[in-house]
DNA sequence: ATTATCATACATACATGATAGTATGTATTT
DNA sequence: AAATACATACTATCATGTATGTATGATAAT
C-alpha cells in the first residue's frame, strides 16, 4: 500500500509528533514504539522504515528541538537593543511561550527531562555537551561587550554571567514544568526575569 | 546463611549505597537490579528481601536523599544572619559540596535527573510536588520578613523571590552536573551566588 | 500509451534477549 | 522450633529488532 512521497512525508511527521508526545510524557525507556505507532495510527513497521530504530527516532526529534531553541534566541537578538534588553526578552519569551504553546512545552519537557535519561549514550552526551558549551561561549562574548559598555556590572566574569543566565532560565522552566499548576509562569515571567537581570545589570 | 541483625542492616546499607551509584549513573529503567546486587556484593535475592521490589528500593533511596537536602538548609539557617546571608550561604554551600563530596553529587544527580523519569509514577509525582511546594512556601515566608526588614527589595513578591532562588540553585547544579569539566562550581560558587543575591537584595 | 520492472512505503509475523518477579532451598539466630 | 536472611533456580513478560510479504507509485522500455 505504498503512498505518494507527500503521503510518506506526512506519515513521518505524524510519527515525529506522536513521538514528541509519548517521549515527553513517559521518558525514553518507558516509551514503547508500539505506543508511538498507535498514536500516529501506523504500525511499528513505519517507524523502522523512516528512522531505523528507536534511537534514530529520538535523535531526529532532538535535532528539531534544538533548532527550535536557537530560533527563539535568534528572534530575540533580531529585535535589537542592549544585551540586557535581549536577555530580558529571551527570558520573558521562553517563560511565556511555555504556557501558551503546548508543542513548545513538550519540546522543553523532552530536553529538560528525557535528556538526562539519554546521557548514558555517549554520543548523545557529547553532542549535548558541545551544544551547551557553545551556547555559553556565545553568550559570554555578548556579556563581555555588555560589561565593556557599562551595561552590565564590571565585576562580573563573562562566563559566570552566561552560566548564571542559562542556569536561571533552565531552572525556572524546570521548576514550572514539574508542577505547572503551582503558579503562572506567564504572569510571573517579567518579575522572574527582572530578578536575574538586576543581578547582572551594572549599577 | 543468615547473618546477625547488625550484619543485615549492613547489607541493607550496602545495597542502598550501590543503588545510589547505579541509579544516579544509569537512570531508573536502565539500572538493573543485577548490577546493583553485584555492586553490593550480594544477589538479587537480598534486594527483594529488604525492599520488596525495584520501586521500593528507589523509594527508600529518595527518602534519604530528600532528608539530606533539608539537612543542608537547616545547617545554613542555624548559622544565623539575615535572610540574605542565609540564602547566600545555602547557594555557596550546595555548590561547593558538589565538587568535594561524591556521595552528595550522586544524590543530586539522582534527584535532578532520575526524578524526571519517575514522574510517571503518580505517587512519586505527587510526593515530589508536595515537597517542592512546601519548600517554596517556607522560603517565601522568610523572604517576606526579609522584605519587611528592608533587607530584600520591596518590589519583590515573596513567592517570586522564593521561586527565583530555588530555580537558580537547581539550574546551576544541573548545568554543572551535565558537564562537570566545563568549570569549577566550587571556585565560581561565590560569584554565581552573588549574581542571584544582587537581584534579591534591596538597594 | 501500454507494459514490464523496480523501488518505495509500509504491515505482519517471528526471533531474540533481557529483566523483573517468584518459588523454593538452606543455614543460622533468636 | 520458628523466623530470619539471604542464595539459587526458574518463570513469565515484554519490547526491540529483523525478516519477510505486499500493494502501489515511479520509471524506463517498447
Amino acid at each position: 500500500m505504498r503512498r505518494t512521497a507527500e503521503d510518506a512525508a506526512q506519515t513521518k511527521q505524524a510519527i515525529l509528533d506522536a513521538a514528541l508526545k509519548v517521549f515527553s510524557k513517559k521518558g525514553y525507556h518507558a516509551a514503547r514504539l508500539a505506543d508511538i505507532a498507535q498514536y500516529a495510527e501506523v504500525t511499528r513497521g513505519a517507524i523502522y522504515h523512516h528512522f531505523g530504530n528507536k534511537e534514530g527516532l529520538y535523535g531526529e526529534l532532538m535535532a528539531t528541538a534544538s533548532s527550535t531553541g536557537s530560533q527563539i534566541v535568534g528572534g530575540a537578538v533580531a529585535q535589537g537593543g542592549s544585551i540586557a534588553d535581549v536577555c530580558q526578552r529571551i527570558l520573558v519569551d521562553t517563560f511565556s511561550v511555555l504556557e501558551t504553546n503546548s508543542q513548545m512545552r513538550a519540546i522543553m519537557s523532552l530536553w529538560m527531562f528525557n535528556t538526562s535519561e539519554m546521557l548514558k549514550l555517549e554520543t548523545f552526551k557529547e553532542q549535548l555537551r558541545q551544544q551547551t558549551v557553545s551556547v555559553i561561549d556565545d553568550l559570554a562574548i555578548h556579556m563581555q561587550t555588555g560589561i565593556e559598555q557599562g551595561v552590565l556590572r564590571d565585576d562580573l566574569a563573562p562566563h559566570v554571567a552566561a552560566r548564571a543566565f542559562i542556569a536561571f532560565q533552565n531552572g525556572v522552566i524546570r521548576l514550572w514544568l514539574m508542577n505547572p499548576n503551582a503558579f503562572s509562569i506567564k504572569e510571573d515571567a517579567e518579575a522572574l526575569a527582572t530578578v536575574l537581570m538586576r543581578g547582572l545589570i551594572g549599577g
